[in-house]
DNA sequence: GTCTATAGCTAGATAGAC
DNA sequence: GTCTATCTAGCTATAGAC
């Protein structure tokens, strides 16, 4: 029994969490002090700069989340590119859970700060775009054609996530997910 | 000069585009007012219930302006089914001003409050996907086919927009809008 | 490193003059 | 119908004990 102190992981992970469900400005200190258990001065001596660092550190996290579940699978050449795809739709579906849950992405960039969080969420997308798309090369796509493809990805799981989780219909979303296949498909 | 009593329709549009741009959350009374150039207590005056009456109200906007330019046009037995999906998209493309503004059905669909407004937000997708499924059978697709069709223009188009907006590149939204008419097209 | 307590401010909302 | 003035509650952020 090591003590309650939080483990830095599980900290960011709450943080990330709180974020996707309320976004910036709705996510009150309040409630990221409910989330992760530590109470608002503890969150300060760990985020000196407050919420919005606490926000860029979500960032960092997804970015490191599709550096790991993105980037680092489409490269992996011990996978047919057929299973790295599968590979990275299924993480993506759990991220997600299954349609049920907001993308961050999304979430921080509406708001009154949303401008300092430009360049974090551009180059996250910047990022899955370049997964798919070297996955579609892999599959047999010429190069532009695997770039437009996974552009075209990106915004389906973007619109797909909007769709199913103002609807309750996660159904949009998996059905997007099932279409990603055909769409990297020579 | 019958004075500055501000008109209904201006007092909706603005709160519409502070909607769009700040979220629910991040729309303060201080920004709406600021923003309509009425006092909080005016506001209070013309929506009794405050910020959730003024969203809901945002959201009566929405659904006519989809009634209006999605739907009515959709119908017009007096425009080749060609002429009218030209029309509705040129449309779309003015109310988010060619991918630079957010969608409110969206900007509304995040937050404490969230829940309230998820009826409305799901109707007026439902109603726009309706529009662009009238359109596609008129263009000669099957029934099943234009709506599976018009599900992925409504995904693609709130897709397109919160890439566009999140990374200053209008050209992803004015790119999806181009796809629209070979989506519907059998 | 986490806590209680609180400062200082802004939020949403209301009362009442004009 | 719009305003000024104000209330209370909640916000972000800090001070200082342990």
């Amino acid at each position: 029994m090591r003590a309650q102190k939080i483990d830095a992981e599980d900290l960011g992970n709450k943080l990330f969490e709180t974020f996707s469900l309320l976004g910036y400005d709705g996510a009150s200190m309040e409630a990221l002090s409910a989330a992760t258990g530590l109470k608002k001065a503890s969150l300060y001596h760990r985020f000196p700069n407050g919420k919005k660092e606490m926000a860029q550190h979500v960032l960092g996290i997804v970015e490191q989340w599709i550096q790991d579940n993105v980037i680092a699978v489409s490269k992996n050449k011990e996978l047919k590119p057929e299973a790295r795809l599968k590979k990275v739709i299924a993480s993506v579906n759990q991220l997600y859970h299954g349609g049920s849950s907001n993308c961050v992405l999304r979430t921080l960039s509406i708001g009154s700060d949303a401008d300092d969080f430009q360049e974090g969420i551009s180059h996250c997308f910047d990022l899955t775009i370049d997964g798919f798309a070297h996955i579609g090369r892999d599959l047999g796509l010429p190069a532009d054609t695997a770039r437009k493809r996974a552009k075209q990805i990106n915004i389906l799981i973007q619109g797909a996530l909007v769709v199913s989780v103002a609807t309750r219909e996660p159904g949009v979303f998996r059905n997007v997910l099932a279409q990603i296949p055909a769409l990297l498909t020579p």
